[in-house]
DNA sequence: CCTTTCTTTCATTTTAGATTGAACTCACCC
DNA sequence: GGGTGAGTTCAATCTAAAATGAAAGAAAGG
């Protein structure tokens, strides 16, 4: 396989790369997403050239199988994007913010939330067989909660603007 | 041990706690909390009166040890409150979204952003090793992380207040 | 103070879900 | 249209972290 391997990186430079690998392993970790998906994505980020799958299972020393899997799902976010060349295909980072964000409320948050606004549903129309007292306190407490899930829903879209171009909402200007 | 139970519930009722330990529970699994502290405050929640954590325990079907923990974890983000009542402590959630955020925010969110922070300085410190050439690549993708980085610490307190009280911000008046 | 019983603690067990690795698929090249 | 090797899949394995439960702690009641 003839394929130009960037010249022998220096020390700082694999120290780099240890540590973007591993904020966004954490980062990933942190919002219930395998670590191993979030090291794809460091090791992408702070690489100049697009990598391929060898080089990547190489640099941040997990299975082919992890990689290919982190990889796809990174796809879906639109975090990374894949160049086909030839027989291989090589990955980059999109080093936008706003790609990871809307990735992880598209495929993560949304459905959950789907899903509970079902269950919300289904325990309003309870209500109806209580006794009346109980209907009552059970009413007032699944507003709320249905409140706070409209609430966040409305959020979402909006913090995700806030993240993108922010500047004129957050106290200090932090360009773009 | 002498406590008034409350009057057997009714089977509507039981399906509503049910409903509503599920919903908080699948809520901080989501977040990347412990299931169980979830459905500790589910109960909690549901609940028009406080509850001994014997009563927390039989309804929600885990170990006393889970629930203790639960319970004061629940605490420290000032989503739960205890009053002591005799030998008995007994637990009433706090029915406002912002103490779960707010504790949430603090107990978990920040420290992480705080110790990648550290990482991040470490980071800029190896650029000045580099070769020129890779030394101005990592430069510019450092920036890029260190810009979200303070994004998002800019954006946190924003959101808290947005979510407490937040018709203004918000397309649709949802009421406080 | 000594007993009782609520509560915490923490060593052990369990479990959810992430990782592995080998078999498989499929596209490319000759 | 084989053969090669990049990439995927998925059953088996591993592991980090949550749940358990029994023993220790602590505070109220006598």
């Amino acid at each position: 396989m003839q394929v130009m391997d960037p010249p022998a990186e220096s020390a700082s430079r694999k120290e780099f790369e240890q540590g973007l690998i591993s904020i966004f392993g954490e980062l990933a970790d942190l919002f219930g997403n395998p670590r191993s998906h979030g090291q794809v994505y460091g090791i992408l980020f702070s690489s100049p050239v697009p990598l391929t799958m060898e080089e990547i299972t190489k640099r941040i020393g997990v299975s082919m199988g992890s990689v290919s899997v982190g990889l796809r799902a990174l796809e879906e976010f639109g975090a990374v994007e894949r160049q086909t060349n030839g027989r291989f295909g090589v990955y980059t980072a999109r080093l936008e913010l706003k790609t990871l964000i809307s990735g992880f409320v598209r495929q993560r948050l949304i459905p959950r939330l789907e899903k509970s606004n079902g269950t919300l549903k289904e325990l309003s129309s309870l209500i109806d067989q209580m006794p009346d007292e109980e209907a009552k306190e059970a009413k007032f407490r699944l507003q709320r909660v249905t409140q706070w899930h409209s609430r966040a829903a409305q959020f979402l879209p909006l913090a995700e603007k806030i993240l993108q171009s922010a500047p004129k909402f957050l106290s200090k200007d932090v360009g773009q």
